[in-house]
DNA sequence: TGTAGTTTCTTTGGCAAAGG
DNA sequence: CCTTTGCCAAAGAAACTACA
């Protein structure tokens, strides 16, 4: 898609690109052989600068050069061309207020391996781990994972990062990610129970009785968030790449890899209804 | 070529939503 | 509970157009 992509160009709209798309301008090398353009002088020649610059930064790998030049609302064309270097990741913590709260689990996944990391435990491994991805994805995680994992982990977690919160939003798909899970019929396996306050419980008991199981239920939500997280990615990137004229473009979507983490039942169903006390 | 007038892009501010 | 972000409208800054 990034080949594609004209309007990361100073003064140039989505509008202007579509207009160029429609004059058969496609990709940047039509651009830098064309004899002359058909906008307006300023932005040809921005345009023409942007395209040579494009070519370069894409052949190294530079994810950082699209993520800062692209408008925020078109970060998601970055995914296809960075998929070989993209995690999806999510947290869990004892709460939302940074200030007072710790993270207890996190989990990342790069559409091949699972890895999971736990406070007190390996916590820490997630800091360098990180590090070999040059793209990020979550779920509402610009404003709440990535500043709990830099307050929390001391990291500046500074890659290019792709919140399907609002790419979602943007195809008109709302009310959280669950919701748009139901609305995309993605399946939760045996967890459609737990959320992310049922999290907070599950730590409770593992701490309070060091329950293996509870440790084990929440590890297992949070991967399930955390794989659909992909295929959440590729279907808003079909549906992105279906309003252009590249529908070739479109990613088949993966089968659910295999989990060796299992929820408990027994423990999901204790913990159902017992209030921020701990009473029933 | 210089400048007024118009179009187009960018910045600013207040509001609502989402995460555990 | 708290923070960040996108959205939308309005204002501001650039750049383009027309005309003498």
């Amino acid at each position: 898609m990034l080949k594609h992509t004209f309007c990361h160009s100073p003064r140039l709209s989505v509008t202007d690109e579509q207009s160029l798309w429609e004059e058969g301008y496609s990709t940047w090398k039509d651009i830098v052989w064309s004899e002359k353009l058909p906008l307006k002088y300023k932005q040809n020649q921005a345009l023409l600068d942007t395209c040579r610059k494009s070519a370069f930064h894409l052949g190294n790998s530079d994810a950082s050069f699209f993520y800062n030049t692209l408008p925020t609302k078109e970060h998601w064309r970055l995914f296809k061309d960075f998929r070989e270097k993209t995690a999806f990741f999510d947290i869990e913590t004892t709460g939302l207020d940074r200030n007072k709260n710790h993270i207890t689990t996190i989990v990342l996944y790069d559409g091949l391996k699972l890895r999971h990391y736990v406070y007190k435990e390996n916590l820490e491994d997630f800091c360098k781990d990180i590090e070999d991805y040059k793209l990020i994805v979550s779920y509402n995680g610009k404003s709440f994972d990535a500043p709990f994992i830099r307050e929390n982990l001391k990291i500046p977690l500074n890659q290019p990062h792709i919140d399907l919160r609002y790419v979602l939003n943007s195809l008109g798909y709302r009310g959280g990610l669950k919701s748009c899970e139901r609305q995309l019929n993605i399946n939760r396996r045996g967890l459609e129970e737990v959320d992310g306050f049922m999290a907070i419980l599950l730590w409770e008991r593992y701490i309070k009785y060091g329950d293996e199981k509870a440790l084990e239920t929440l590890l297992a939500y949070n991967a399930l968030d955390v794989i659909n997280l992909e295929v959440l990615m590729i279907i808003a990137f079909n549906q992105k790449t279906a309003e252009t004229p590249f529908k070739h473009l479109r990613i088949p979507v993966p089968t659910a890899p295999k989990m060796t983490l299992i929820p408990d039942n027994e423990i999901i169903q204790k913990i159902k209804g017992i209030d921020s006390y701990g009473r029933l």
